[in-house]
DNA sequence: ATTGGGAAAGAGAATCATTCTCAGTAAGGA
DNA sequence: TCCTTACTGAGAATGATTCTCTTTCCCAAT
């Protein structure tokens, strides 16, 4: 196992090999910067990180590697409006389990994770997700929420 | 008023005037297409449609015009993950009134529109709307709801 | 009715995120 | 060590969407 990767390369190792698949170099270098902020990175963005500690890198591999975390569910991949797909890690095992929906600002394309209010939207979609399960026989993996409007800043102009 | 077009024409024209456009044949056409289907179509879908009655019509004006329809609130733009944009017109105004979230099978792209389970949630996104501007000073127009999973037949595979 | 000016449209080029191809590399098992 | 297969980097290709440019249309003031 490679030194200089946080604690949750152990994870990752296990959730790969489960899939057949191999943590290798790049891959843990793409976990570990979306590990490291709580930022919405574009494959863009991650990839310029990426490359400034292994230039070497290229941006196909970034995207090739993007679509399979989401495949093996470490990260999620999201769309803001914006024309570029975005990424977070899951973050379901950490000791503080950030769980949140986005709010998105239209005009300057501003996210913001909120996580109030949020408990009894569990419960709710708990109750929903089981329902619509079976009625339409579908195996729910997960749900999105995502608030569209204007944001304070925007507002004042 | 041309005719040939439904009763929302009426609607449509005051609410382009409002913001001072002008409700032109193409986005008439276009306008129509939406509102004879619930089906959730592509550009190019809406493209090909309204070319079969006006082959004059470019895509090029389809996607101006469906960003134009989204800016005055006559039409939803929606992401499913399958790398274009998918459009639906906004029927609050409509006798039955076709409030609907979306179920989407991340293997084969199907979309269900599901009405049920849904008044409680409306309830709960009324609250929780009222909090979240109240405390981020936002200006919230819309949200979204978003089950992903597999489908029935997927599933048989 | 005529006309002047801004809005809207059509065609095709341009853009840009994402995916694909291909040839080379690395890693793990026999 | 060898072999098979996964994985990679580079760059080309793709495809949805946007932009540019010229022409056309609509409306209001004359």
């Amino acid at each position: 196992m490679p030194r200089g990767f946080g604690k949750g390369a152990m994870l990752w190792h296990g959730r790969f090999r489960k899939h057949g698949y191999r943590l290798t170099l790049p891959r843990q270098a793409i976990l570990d910067v979306l590990s490291r902020t709580t930022k919405h990175l574009s494959a863009e963005e991650i990839y310029i990180e990426v490359h400034r500690i292994y230039p070497s890198i290229g941006l196909s591999t970034v995207y090739r590697t993007l679509e399979l975390l989401v495949q093996v569910s470490l990260i999620f991949k999201f769309d803001f409006g914006d024309g570029k797909a975005r990424y977070e890690l899951i973050r379901s095992l950490e000791r503080e389990y950030h769980y949140h929906h986005h709010l998105i600002c239209t005009q300057c394309n501003r996210v913001i994770d909120y996580t109030e209010f949020i408990k009894d939207e569990m419960e709710l979609f708990k109750k929903t997700e089981k329902n619509l399960s079976k009625k339409y026989g579908f195996k729910i993996n997960r749900h999105i929420v995502q608030f569209y409007g204007v944001c304070d800043k925007c507002i004042r102009r």
